[in-house]
DNA sequence: CCTTTGTCCTGACTGC
DNA sequence: TGCAGTCAGGACAAAG
């Protein structure tokens, strides 16, 4: 389940390409969640890898030859994963997508539940329907308390829910809500209009410092999530209440609940949140 | 049958 | 009245 600091990771992991010029693309199956584009292949034939970039959970890898310019935006889905292979290897059941460059490496996407995307726009990525409402990275100064309280104030859904809304702020997937919720020690069926000003820096500042945490986790551990065998794994982190239904909480003991919210699971310790 | 994710859509409702 | 915002729920992608 690739969140923002999996997919930062990534984007990291394939900046040893920048500056190579796609040489071949192959997809060997376009069904993701949405399609990829039958004419991505032409489209991307000859065009220079500019820049890698990552705005919510996308990553956006900008190309150019001459007047033809655009940026491939790449989505993980849940099960997604791109690999930076030295030189070409058979190809697995899930390889949809292969870029090959000049020099022989080869960006690959695996993706056994197809949830992933991978789209092109020309022109201005920004611009695109998917990324133009989004709300602020959250380690951005534009996302601090006074956001978020005020924000809020017109919320009266559950705050676990609304923090995973993508116009709010970006990149707070299912498992950092319950992470930094538990970090902040606030309830997570608290109505969102009922945090004060406080928990909202409470809550601001421990989704910085979860993310930034795994991020730190990700670099430091890119060589072996880019491994030698082109075949990356996820970075196992510790969490406090994800995933931990009925163990003790790490802080008081007490077993960590799990209810559902919005058709999600939420993991929570009730005597260590309010 | 269940679970998992992000995104979009619909219909109902609220408040200005 | 009209409109924008909000919310709950469901749909959807596929596989284990």
């Amino acid at each position: 389940m690739p969140e923002l600091p999996e997919v930062e990771t990534t984007r990291l992991g394939l900046l040893p390409v920048l500056g190579q010029t796609v040489a071949q693309v192959t997809v060997r199956n376009h069904g993701m969640r949405w399609p990829i584009p039958q004419s991505l292949p032409q489209t991307l034939q000859g065009l220079t890898l500019q820049k890698l970039e990552r705005r919510a959970k996308y990553i956006l890898a900008s190309m150019q030859s001459g007047e033809a310019s655009g940026t491939l935006l790449l989505h993980l889905g849940m099960s997604g994963r791109l690999c930076l292979l030295e030189q070409f290897t058979p190809a697995e059941k899930h390889d949809h997508l292969d870029i090959a460059f000049a020099d022989g490496r080869v960006i690959r996407l695996r993706d056994p539940r197809r949830f992933g995307a991978v789209l092109w726009m020309a022109g201005d990525v920004n611009l695109h329907p998917l990324l133009a409402t989004l709300g602020p990275e959250p380690l951005q100064d534009t996302f601090n308390a006074r956001y978020l309280h005020n924000n809020m104030r017109t919320r009266t859904a559950a705050i676990k829910t609304t923090m995973m809304d993508a116009h709010l702020v970006v990149g707070v997937g299912n498992i950092y809500a319950s992470e930094s919720l538990f970090r902040a020690r606030i309830a997570p069926q608290t109505p969102a209009n009922k945090l004060t000003l406080q928990q909202c820096e409470r809550l601001v500042a421990e989704i910085k410092s979860t993310l930034s945490d795994a991020l730190k986790a990700g670099g430091s551990s890119l060589r072996d999530f880019f491994g030698a065998d082109g075949n990356p794994g996820y970075f196992q982190q510790t969490y406090f209440v994800y995933g931990r239904t009925g163990e003790p909480c790490r802080v008081c003991g007490k077993p960590i609940l799990s209810i559902r919210q919005g058709q999600r699971s939420t993991f929570y310790c009730k005597s260590c949140q309010k």
